[in-house]
DNA sequence: AACCTGACCAACCGCCAGCCT
DNA sequence: GAGGCTGGCGGTTGGTCAGGT
């Protein structure tokens, strides 16, 4: 047998934390440290989960976070981070002081990717929208040089389709598709590009950041399979 | 004034590696 | 060694609020 459960998930509240919940957590960290989290709700008196706890420290009351707007140059690193080593978060935000993976999350999920969007930058890629189209088309055997004209074409729709992938094929003879780098960014990449291409991305990213000195073991979102990437985190500040 | 929509973000969910019994 | 829990992580959800109609 292992260890007892941390918690009996029914019967502990769940939902936003009160003052009164927070102030409980900072006077038992303040007294005891931060050590097991799952004997703090009982030690604490909170009727909350220890997992539930720990995240409510480490994302809102740890002392030495902070809660004022991002910077000009927080945001360049989460960009710059992100288009090496992609969603890890946890690891974007060990490079910015104060700022939680959460933080970062939500920062880019809200602001960064939309703020690249409208660039005409690819969010996942980083490459300009023009290129990720090309080689999409490369990819789907499309003609690699108006590979963009494959899909907003509406009067070949029978022929064109029958190249797209299966995913893609309804949309596209309905006339989803048009030329506006956002609406093909959303069209097209939440539903094809994730599953279909990346495979092929995968390797230029590997390979630019190979000769750096730490090593991450992970499944990166730009990637259907396992890969090491190496990554150096030297930021001016 | 009422409703709708989108932005924001705290909190939860589910997975996994490592650890404990 | 097996079974099961913990802690950490990335992805997702849902509540709240502001602005628009």
């Amino acid at each position: 047998m292992g260890r007892p459960p941390c918690c009996d998930k029914a019967n502990v509240k769940r939902g936003p934390w009160t003052a009164e919940e927070d102030a409980k957590i900072l006077a038992y960290v303040a007294s005891h440290g931060i050590g097991n989290w799952t004997l703090v709700p009982q030690k604490a008196g909170l009727n909350r989960c220890g997992k539930s706890c720990r995240l409510r420290w480490t994302n809102y009351l740890r002392p030495d976070l902070k809660h004022d707007n991002f910077t000009p140059q927080e945001e360049e690193c989460i960009i710059e981070l992100h288009k090496t080593i992609g969603s890890r978060w946890s690891l974007i935000a060990k490079q910015l002081p104060g700022r939680t993976d959460n933080d970062v999350k939500n920062y880019w999920n809200t602001k960064l990717k939309k703020k690249l969007v409208n660039m005409g930058i690819d969010p996942v890629t980083h490459k300009p929208f023009a290129q990720v189209f090309a080689e999409y088309g490369k990819i789907s055997g499309l003609p690699i040089q108006n590979a963009r004209n494959h899909i907003c074409l509406p009067n070949n729709t029978t022929e064109i389709s029958k190249q797209l992938p299966f995913s893609l094929r309804e949309n596209y003879s309905t006339q989803k598709y048009t030329w506006d780098p956002k609406a093909q960014y959303q069209v097209i990449h939440e539903e094809t590009l994730q599953t279909h291409s990346f495979s092929e991305v995968s390797p230029l990213i590997s390979s630019a950041t190979y000769f750096n000195p730490t090593v991450f073991s992970s499944s990166s979102s730009y990637a259907s399979v396992q890969s090491q990437v190496q990554v150096n985190f030297t930021y001016d500040h």
